[in-house]
DNA sequence: ATCCAGGCATGCA
DNA sequence: TGCATGCCTGGA
């Protein structure tokens, strides 16, 4: 048994909810979750508002792993101060309260959001447990069966028809190009978080959106601002005040003007809140 | 049924 | 640099 205390709220539902994350699993409706990191298996539950414990098979391997993986070192009272603008943005806060970024394991992150485009929760989930139930390891935990999520290697053998018969769509030679050509530059030790991005883009299939996601998600560069449809109607309808057709570029960068170095969890909260509890969007 | 999703590459001004 | 178009496919 691991435990994880904060000083803040700490919402597993939120945090899982939201949208950033899409193969951890709840049976119970939200107190208790399941999924992998790795080849472990991780049993998530919700002890009270400040504090969750995690259940695997190996505490001493596994415990850097999930406090990586639950930024247990986050500020997020600053970032709650530093993003509570105006009246929206206290409301916003306040409904999403407890609801914290991840730092996703890349190999899997940057497969799901290669998938993302045009695409919507359930689809994407559903192709990432296709992926996981066929290509990784099968691991029985506290009653519940659970798939790790495949390796490179375990998926080196595919190619894009494979892909495209599991239901991809057009988005599978993206994948098919990514695993057959993954950069050195993803594994560099020391990183530049711009010249990162600029190579995150130059991948195909990775343009400016799915490059933020992957940089903000699994390599934690928590200023970036991932602009998607919800977050132009959002910003729209509330802060963007240019003309613009197509202002996605302006919103990206508004977005950390507004937020600065806590943009990627502004996003985060105003996405979850856009798409759950603001039904005029 | 047509239309559109959590975008991107491509071709063209 | 900016904009239009096609892309797989499942769900409304």
């Amino acid at each position: 048994m691991i435990t994880l205390e904060f000083n803040e709220k700490y919402s597993l539902m939120h945090t899982f909810e939201c949208g950033q994350i899409f193969r951890f699993k709840t049976f119970d409706d939200g107190t208790t979750y399941y999924g992998t990191l790795e080849n472990h298996p991780i049993k998530a539950y919700q002890e009270d508002d400040h504090s969750i414990q995690i259940e695997t098979h190996d505490d001493k391997v596994v415990k850097p792993l999930v406090n990586r993986f639950f930024r247990t070192d986050d500020d997020y009272l600053s970032m709650k101060k530093a993003v509570q603008i105006d009246d929206l943005m206290r409301t916003i806060v306040e409904t999403t309260d407890g609801m914290h970024l991840l730092l996703q394991p890349k190999f899997e992150c940057m497969i799901a959001y290669l998938l993302s485009q045009c695409s919507n929760i359930p689809r994407i989930t559903s192709n990432l447990e296709y992926l996981a139930e066929n290509f990784g390891k099968k691991l029985e935990f506290d009653g519940k069966t659970l798939y790790t999520f495949p390796t490179r290697q375990d998926l080196i053998h595919l190619d894009e028809m494979d892909f495209r018969q599991m239901g991809f769509g057009y988005r599978a030679k993206y994948i098919d190009y990514f695993i057959h050509n993954y950069p050195d530059f993803l594994d560099d030790e020391v990183r530049d978080s711009a010249l990162f991005n600029k190579q995150l883009k130059s991948l195909y299939g990775i343009g400016q959106k799915v490059a933020d996601c992957i940089q903000l998600f699994a390599f934690g560069d928590l200023y970036l601002f991932p602009v998607d449809t919800w977050m132009m109607k959002f910003m729209k309808k509330y802060y963007y005040r240019g003309g613009k057709k197509n202002p996605v570029k302006e919103i990206r960068e508004l977005g950390q003007e507004l937020f600065g170095k806590w943009a990627g969890y502004a996003e985060e909260l105003i996405f979850f809140y856009a798409r759950c509890f603001d039904s005029t969007l």
